[in-house]
DNA sequence: GTCAAGATTAGT
DNA sequence: CTAATCTTGACG
């Protein structure tokens, strides 16, 4: 007989343990509503635990989806999106910036979802260094400012969701009606593509990123609400 | 080898 | 609005 533990304890444990390679086989769109409210938790090695509240992400497909990495299939940069689910993608860009994404969907058919924002929750005053005094609400309030925070780079690239290293806790359970939908940021271009909803947020939450909206060039591409999927 | 563009951010 | 900064991947 092990030790007698409370039931709300042992719901705190679940909720602290990674979340299962299951949770990660599903396609991108699915998995990226599911992410919101999920905690991401990186172990920085020497430094301790760093985590976040998801509440903004982007889901990006394979061969079909002009803006993903992989429309023109592998290659080096992109392989870990064609791999098993539960992997992290990280990605350097703009010579200066790592995004953070989350392999999905069953593997060799490419899928990934983008973390755009977190709410800080754990390790605010060595994220607050990392970004240069920032205020709190601009900690981790993009996909390059949640890298900076929470030491994100490409070390962690294909690095796994169930490892030690950096993996996702259940956090909070979001209701369908609090999410919000809309299109991909800096996707202005592949027409047919831009209106699409694969973009979402926790609606009202002040740590979601400020983005410009994205601007749709040319005309009687605009949709608002609902767009083909 | 060469080169344009980039799933961004901070500052003017 | 634009500079920063350098990797990637397409093309020759």
């Amino acid at each position: 007989m092990g030790p007698r533990v409370p039931r709300a304890a042992l719901r705190t444990l679940a909720r602290a343990r990674p979340l299962p390679r299951a949770f990660y086989a599903r396609g991108p769109r699915a998995l990226a509503r599911a992410l919101l409210g999920r905690v991401l938790v990186h172990d920085d090695p020497g430094v301790g635990r760093l985590a976040g509240v998801i509440v903004e992400t982007e889901a990006y497909g394979g061969a079909d989806d002009p803006a993903s990495h992989a429309h023109r299939g592998v290659t080096a940069r992109n392989r870990v999106m064609f791999g098993p689910p539960g992997v992290a993608y990280v990605y350097f860009t703009y010579g200066m910036h790592h995004c953070f994404n989350v392999v999905c969907g069953p593997e060799g058919r490419a899928a990934a979802v983008l973390v755009r924002a977190l709410e800080p929750v754990e390790g605010l005053d060595l994220m607050r260094r990392r970004r240069g005094g920032a205020a709190p609400g601009e900690l981790t309030s993009g996909p390059g400012k949640l890298c900076i925070a929470l030491g994100i780079d490409r070390r962690l690239d294909a690095a796994d969701l169930l490892g030690d290293r950096i993996w996702l806790e259940a956090g909070r359970r979001i209701a369908p009606s609090a999410i919000a939908a809309g299109p991909r940021v800096g996707i202005d271009y592949a027409e047919e593509w831009v209106g699409r909803p694969w973009r979402f947020w926790l609606r009202g939450n002040p740590f979601v990123s400020r983005t410009r909206p994205a601007v749709v060039r040319r005309a009687g591409a605009a949709r608002s609400g609902r767009a083909p999927t």
